[in-house]
RNA sequence: UGACCCAUGGUGUAACGGUAGCACUACUGAUUUUGGUUCAGUCAGUUAAGGUUCGAAUCCUUAUGGGUCAACCA
């Protein structure tokens, strides 16, 4: 009975193999880690990364160390280390151990010096071109190299003189002694230690010798006594190095397990692209709103909610996908429409004065959140002239719009309905003021004019209203799978993915702070962006509201 | 022309030899002082061909399609 329930959870192929693990006693605990290297910032596919990782020892008992890769100074820095420790954190996830593989730089030469000693490493003074060319290719053995050879004695005193700083970049290289005709191109003996005169953002001018992914990882894995190593499926062909280092080296068996990376359509997941994006100006850093970076969605008014739950709700497998980005849309738009301040705001403005309206205006009150019974309620000014949207009106409407028309009624949120009853136009004919009449009785809460309309606009006093930039935001390609697409990737940008319009906002958002998130009725979500001041509001769009309505042309 | 990984509606993901399910999208309808939300419903899928079996998305074979591998990157 009780496994008849437990097996109606739906596991992934991760959470199977673990729990496989714990009920035959394999480990009492797991441990997991978060790799990052510091050359970047986080991005959506790290974020599924962190929510697998961090999730699973949430899950299970365990835990998951955040440990940077830093094993390649020239790359590297210490702002990227703080951006990613800071989006971790803003996740919702906290790591056990912070930790740096280049804490093991003395260690990781130690286990260098045993591989030479077993005569499973050698030092190359081939170049780098010399060592491409007699690699061979996936279906040709390659060449063994000319200082494969050599003596244990002379290995180790080359490799010395390697950390020594006695050679020049490039000149030399330590290199596993494994098979040049192995049907795995990784393990035609693959560089372990390159030299590289280079200050590391830790270590500092230590070290002139750096080891290469794999005779870091695998081992700094080993160190942590990491139980699960989760990576992506291009490590696939690199588990079989990973498990021969550690068998040669004779130290703790950490296991590597790889699932599918996830792809988003209409952007790029590549910290190599994205860092070309901002280097080259294509967006205006990291945090640009349209960048699918943890901190640009942030910008953006996404929440770290939203983004666990598009994160769980695309789960984990090893095949390729893109994840339409509505999925990601849809997460924010449920998050959210439970959370948002509901504010009006008229984009593109139509004057409305009401020939009946007499007096100067007064106070209306309006919900924050329908939603949110506890969400208190908000003052807004109602005055004799008003700004309407300019689309929330047509001189000739289709048969069911149900907006404002000549002679057609529409309730105005929060407030009174009214009744079109003259277009004024300019000489051009253009339409630039319409007048009203408003129906006294029919004021929100007290309504006893019995009638029933179908239509309720947004609206602002046109008096009292302030005015905004608003950033709206498109996707920041034009096609779906931008690396894929014949060319540079950059050849796919969207020309027209920021569109900047000067709105008009009731006065309540004055008030706003970043940390509100805002639905501006009708329009969408959005919040206050990091350039505003207190002279200028500046918000951008975060996502519209779907739209149920389309003209019938 | 090798090896490895993968293949379920438009998208993502389940079903572990026994009724192909869930979510997003799209489309209907109801409700609605946001053409939002909410609610109800509809459309839509096992890459192909063989085989094993009482029974196959699941196991086997072959084919097809996609991805990965020849950085002193990770």
């Amino acid at each position: 009975m009780t496994e008849e329930i437990k097996n109606e959870e739906q596991l992934n192929f991760l959470e199977e193999i673990i729990e496989a693990d714990l009920a035959a006693g394999k480990y009492q605990q797991i441990i997991a880690r978060f790799p990052p290297e510091p050359n970047g910032y986080l991005h959506i596919g790290h974020a599924s990364s962190i929510c697998l990782n961090f999730g699973l020892t949430k899950k299970y008992p365990g835990y998951t160390n955040l440990r940077f890769d830093d094993t390649n100074p020239v790359t590297e820095d210490t702002e990227y280390v703080e951006s990613i420790k800071a989006d971790i954190r803003w996740l919702g996830f906290e790591w056990k151990n912070e930790l740096y593989a280049s804490d093991y730089f003395d260690t990781l030469y130690e286990y260098a010096l045993k591989l030479i000693q077993k005569g499973l490493a050698y030092v190359d003074d081939s170049t780098s071109d010399e060592i491409a060319s007699m690699k061979g290719t996936p279906t040709e053995a390659g060449k063994n190299s000319l200082y494969r050879n050599r003596s244990i004695e002379e290995n180790l005193d080359l490799f010395t003189r390697m950390k020594n700083g006695e050679f020049s970049d490039g000149s030399r290289t330590l290199r596993a002694k494994i098979d040049m005709a192995h049907i795995n191109m990784l393990m035609r003996d693959p560089i372990l230690y390159r030299i590289k005169h280079a200050h590391h953002h830790r270590t500092g001018d230590k070290w002139c010798i750096y080891p290469m992914y794999d005779m870091a990882h695998g081992q700094s894995d080993s160190i942590e006594t990491v139980s699960h190593s989760i990576c992506t499926l291009e490590f696939v062909p690199h588990r079989e190095l990973y498990n021969w280092l550690i068998e040669k080296l004779e130290i703790y068996p950490s296991h590597q397990y790889e699932f599918a990376r996830r792809n988003i359509n209409y952007t790029v997941t590549s910290k190599r692209k994205l860092l070309q994006l901002v280097t080259e100006k294509h967006v205006t850093g990291w945090d640009d709103p349209r960048m699918p970076t943890i901190s640009g969605m942030r910008r953006r008014g996404y929440t770290a909610e939203s983004i666990r739950e598009f994160c769980d709700r695309i789960g984990i497998a090893k095949r390729e996908n893109i994840v339409d980005v509505g999925l990601l849309e849809f997460c924010v738009r449920e998050h959210l429409n439970k959370i948002a301040l509901r504010r009006m705001v008229v984009f593109h403005p139509l004057k409305v004065v009401l020939s009946n309206y007499s007096g100067d205006g007064e106070w209306l009150e309006s919900e924050n959140n329908p939603e949110d019974p506890n969400g208190g309620k908000r003052k807004i000014p109602f005055g004799r002239e008003l700004l309407i949207e300019q689309e929330d009106f047509m001189e000739n409407p289709p048969k069911k719009y149900f907006r404002l028309a000549p002679g057609q009624m529409v309730r105005l949120k929060s407030a009174y309905i009214i009744k079109c009853e003259e277009v004024i136009k300019d000489n051009n004919g253009n339409i630039v003021e319409l007048h009203c009449t408003y129906i006294p009785e029919s004021k929100s809460g007290s309504d006893t004019s019995g009638i029933n309309v179908k239509g309720t606009l947004h609206w602002v006093s046109a008096k009292d209203a302030i005015e905004a930039e608003v950033r709206e935001y498109d996707r920041l390609f034009k096609v779906e799978n931008p690396s894929s697409e014949d060319g540079d990737f950059k050849d796919y940008i969207n020309p027209v993915s920021l569109n900047i319009v000067t709105a008009y906002a009731e006065p309540a958002l004055t008030e706003s702070s970043i940390a509100e998130k805002f639905q501006f009725i009708r329009k969408g979500y959005y919040c206050l962006d990091t350039d505003a001041t207190s002279e200028k509001l500046i918000f951008n769009k975060t996502v519209g509201l779907k739209d149920g309505w389309k003209p019938a042309h």
